[in-house]
RNA sequence: CGGGGCGUAGCGCAGUCUGGUAGCGCGUCUGCCUUGGGCGCAGAAGGUCGUCGGUUCGAAUCCGGCCGCCCCGACCA
């Protein structure tokens, strides 16, 4: 009955079970990759999403990591309020101006306009409202430093939104300090500088280049910014965590003083610092691959699948019994295990189906092993399957966990270093790609040229780069040292 | 806000040029079958074709308005 006039069925649709390569279109292997390994989904409020439980149970590893070190350095949690009152905002001229155009303002509440003067904002960030709690806490010298730290969410009206990296309202941490002197602020910038180079390296294995940040890029209001920016494997760079020294520029608006051994009132000296649900994002473009999510084992919400194989309920009782046997022992050693049980599901489909989510390492368990008293072990990263004996079978997935986080860490590390060059001509800033270390005059005309010249952004003043006085790479002025250049997200 | 593209089943799309009352793949559901790399067979459910109006005997298809989304740019610690 076919019809020859008719065009052929399509191909079967193993195609769109596939990604796009990273090679092919990096941009839309992220897009697809986010959504098939079901971390995130649009919704229908523009620019913001929704985190499904598989992402948002690497945000819930990376608070509890995160929120240790802070208790570990001193600090506290609070929680301040979502709106904060539309004047706060003014008070600090720089921070207004720029937040202005990204806040949304509440105008409208109990079925009325609410007048001018009594609106409030979604908070883009918490420092005028904090600062306000503040100046009521500090009294005396005796009541520094303040060190607060706050899970919330936050809201930017952005206007080009991406999954995790740009999103109108999203998830992070934001901490808020008070000081006694400048030294105490400056140390505890750096000091939260440092808390964030070690969890993007410890935990995350992503390799960053820790610096300070331009005055244009700083954040408004502070004195000075400081960031941790990484490389993601299309070679651009992320700002994955800053810390601000804010000065006394907060404490001045809103009045926060306190009264000093000698008597006399002082401003406070004042931080802050934050991390966002952007690093998902930038651990996703360090570390996955084509065949979908690959996440460090210290953060990744399943570390360990057991696949239990076999046809007749004669053959999966036995492997079943030892696959919840080992999963019980796992569990003791700390390991996050998951059993797959399902039998309408072949174990191709699943091999693929966890590898797609990031499952950090997978235990293949059929009659066939159960007869040789062995598993086979799968590594997510590189794809590696060796046999183990079923005694070994946790031991040794507690050793390949540790190794895959290190080698993950090695190869970004690895990366980074082969694209990051130093650029001492026009002609090698528009050939080279990656992290770009040349001298600039330090003025934000050329910082300005470098962008719409090159497409490159600033990125920072690196610490560890021995800055020696040169040329500036535009314009031959004298320059002070070395800058990161890169495309940037 | 400028330039481009797109709204048809949960998802991805065809059908629009040339008007005749909607189809394919994936997914979902049921049953059988299968399970060591995205199984197979049979059956089923699911759509006011973005929306409002116009032309017409008849509109997914032609015309106009509106709404929404995506990409590029402007913007973005």
């Amino acid at each position: 009955m076919a019809d020859p006039q008719k065009p052929q069925t399509p191909k079967k649709g193993n195609d769109n079970l596939k990604l796009p390569t990273r090679a092919d279109d990096f941009s839309e292997w992220y897009i697809q990759l986010v959504k098939r390994a079901k971390l995130a989904d649009n919704s229908d409020v523009r620019g913001s999403m929704v985190i499904r439980p598989n992402g948002y149970a690497i945000w819930e590893n990376m608070q509890q990591v995160l929120d240790g070190m802070f208790k570990d350095t001193g600090h506290q949690n609070a929680y301040f309020p979502v709106l904060i009152p539309e004047s706060y905002l003014a008070k600090e001229k720089k921070h207004v101006a720029d937040f202005a155009p990204q806040v949304a303002v509440v105008t409208h509440a109990g079925g009325k306009p609410l007048p001018e003067g009594e609106r409030y904002v979604i908070r883009p960030t918490s420092e005028t409202i904090i600062n306000r709690s503040f100046t009521n806490w500090v009294q005396s010298y005796r009541d520094l430093p303040i060190l607060i730290n706050q899970w919330a969410n936050v809201m930017r009206w952005e206007m080009r939104p991406r999954l995790f990296l740009r999103t109108t309202e999203f998830l992070w941490q934001e901490g808020h300090t008070c000081h006694a002197t400048e030294a105490e602020a400056t140390e505890e910038t750096l000091r939260m500088l440092d808390v964030y180079e070690r969890f993007a390296v410890d935990y995350m294995a992503m390799p960053v280049i820790k610096g300070q940040k331009t005055e244009s890029e700083k954040f408004p209001g502070a004195v000075s910014t400081y960031s941790i920016e990484a490389m993601m494997q299309d070679k651009k760079a992320l700002q994955a965590g800053t810390s601000h020294m804010l000065g006394q520029n907060f404490a001045k608006m809103f009045d926060t003083q306190y009264q000093s051994k000698e008597g006399t009132k002082e401003y406070v000296w004042q931080t802050s610092w934050g991390v966002s649900t952007r690093l998902i994002g930038a651990l996703i473009m360090t570390h996955s691959d084509d065949a979908g999510l690959v996440v460090p084992p210290k953060l990744a919400p399943t570390q360990l699948v057991i696949i239990i194989i076999g046809k007749t309920p004669e053959e999966r009782g036995p492997v079943r019994e030892k696959a919840h046997a080992l999963a019980a022992e796992a569990k003791k050693q700390g390991i996050r295990v998951l059993v797959d049980d399902d039998e309408t599901k072949g174990p191709g489909f699943k091999y693929a189906e966890y590898e797609l989510r990031g499952v950090c390492l997978r235990a293949e368990l059929g009659p066939k092993d159960l007869a040789q008293n062995q598993a086979v072990l799968a590594r997510r990263d590189n794809k590696a399957k060796e046999t183990v004996s079923l005694d070994a079978v946790v031991s040794r997935a507690g050793q390949l966990l540790e190794e895959m986080q290190q080698a993950l860490y090695d190869a970004a590390k690895q990366r980074m270093t082969d694209n990051t060059f130093e650029v001492n001509s026009v002609e090698e800033l528009k050939t080279k790609d990656g992290f770009l270390l040349a001298h600039w005059d330090g003025t934000p005309e050329t910082e300005k040229r470098f962008k719409d010249e090159f497409g490159l952004t600033t990125r920072n003043r690196p610490f560890d780069l021995t800055q020696e006085p040169g040329t500036c790479v535009l314009t031959g002025a004298p320059s002070p040292g070395r800058i990161v250049l890169a495309k940037a997200y």
